[in-house]
DNA sequence: GTCTATAAGAAGATAGAC
DNA sequence: GTCTATCTTCTTATAGAC
């Protein structure tokens, strides 16, 4: 059975990832928990405490998912032999399963706009935004691209810049999603474009078709 | 000289694009300000309505700004034939413009902070942010690429699928910059390469080179 | 581990003198 | 139009009974 404590990190991280730390009282968490104010004082030492237990929680959370799913984050040079056959498909396949956890997933989803929120207040926190969701993404897909014959007709586009063209559009998207979820729809049918489009340009022409 | 409602509405859009509207007291942007926190509801009923007049106003000025600078949000169409001609080194210089305008401009970029960290939070703002920062612009570029001809070697990008592979990247970009400044430098970079490949794979084979 | 009672302070806002 | 003084409510947090 789910502890007082897991219970609190999960509503709290609901509050605070909708309406922002200062926003969010300790009463109200405490009633979205089902006790009063002053029980909270037994199992954190303050609002801020909770607050912090979350963000290493689910930044701990966030990680072994994406070690779970078979990201490492850190060598993507590794994965790059499986990236160079795969297919339009599968890729599309791919990117809409990991749309799909960026956005639905409560730890993942709830961290990224807790640290929305948070991120000019706090540069601590607006740096781990950037992190998680920027650098470590852009640079595994930098490392797949690295690790990819060079382009032969001269384009000469560096990694970076095509993990940026990957990759931008479909966080463009996910953070569109993130305030208008029903939105997701028309998100899904541009990322297939982009992901087709991408695919035509890039991947074809580095293979030589 | 600054009248004391335009001094409020100033320092309070820079204190409320840093720090979110809760965190934030009516005594904190009275010392600011240069007064004390009752003077303020002389200028405003409530500290909400100074909330309000700043997101009023600066959409008001946002909107005056980007017709002066010759975008039409709402006629892209007008505006193809420019850029049909334009060669990549003046589309650069133009998308360094508005990226610096939109990072720098303390209207620009306060009301997009702002937004930010009410979006969540409030669903008509959320809206708004998507309308001014993402819709408008999409849709700008949209219209421009609509309007050019057809790409000749068949790969049947849409004209919204492009907006996004051209737009997205660099928002993705201004974004990282609004809590990272000291990244434009890195920033400005990856734009000039964005800008060169997309030029050299969109523009180039548009035109049937 | 939860409760009630309560402290101690900060918040938004008003009244009325100048 | 700004000030001091004040009101009311809400906030985080603690004390101590059960």
């Amino acid at each position: 059975m789910e502890s007082t404590r897991d219970k609190i990190i999960r509503q709290a991280l609901q509050l605070f990832a909708q309406k922002g730390y200062h926003a969010v009282s300790v009463q109200e968490i405490a009633r979205a928990v089902g006790i009063r104010a002053p029980s909270l004082y037994n199992h954190f030492a303050s609002k801020q405490a909770i607050f912090d237990a979350i963000i290493d929680e689910m930044t701990e959370t966030y990680h072994k998912q994406a070690a779970q799913i078979g990201l490492g984050w850190q060598s993507g040079s590794q994965d790059a032999a499986v990236f160079a056959s795969i297919g339009k498909e599968q890729l599309l396949t791919m990117v809409n399963g990991l749309f799909s956890w960026f956005l639905h997933d409560p730890t993942v989803s709830g961290l990224r706009r807790m640290l929305t929120l948070s991120q000019f207040e706090d540069k601590e926190l607006g740096d781990l935004l950037t992190k998680l969701y920027i650098e470590d993404p852009l640079y595994y897909q930098e490392q797949l691209f690295a690790a990819m014959p060079p382009p032969k007709n001269g384009t000469g586009h560096s990694p970076r810049t095509l993990a940026l063209a990957f990759y931008a559009p479909i966080y463009f998207l996910l953070l569109r999603c993130d305030r208008e979820p029903e939105y997701e729809v028309e998100a899904r049918t541009l990322i297939a474009e982009h992901v087709h489009s991408f695919s035509k340009t890039f991947f074809e022409q580095v293979r030589g078709n």
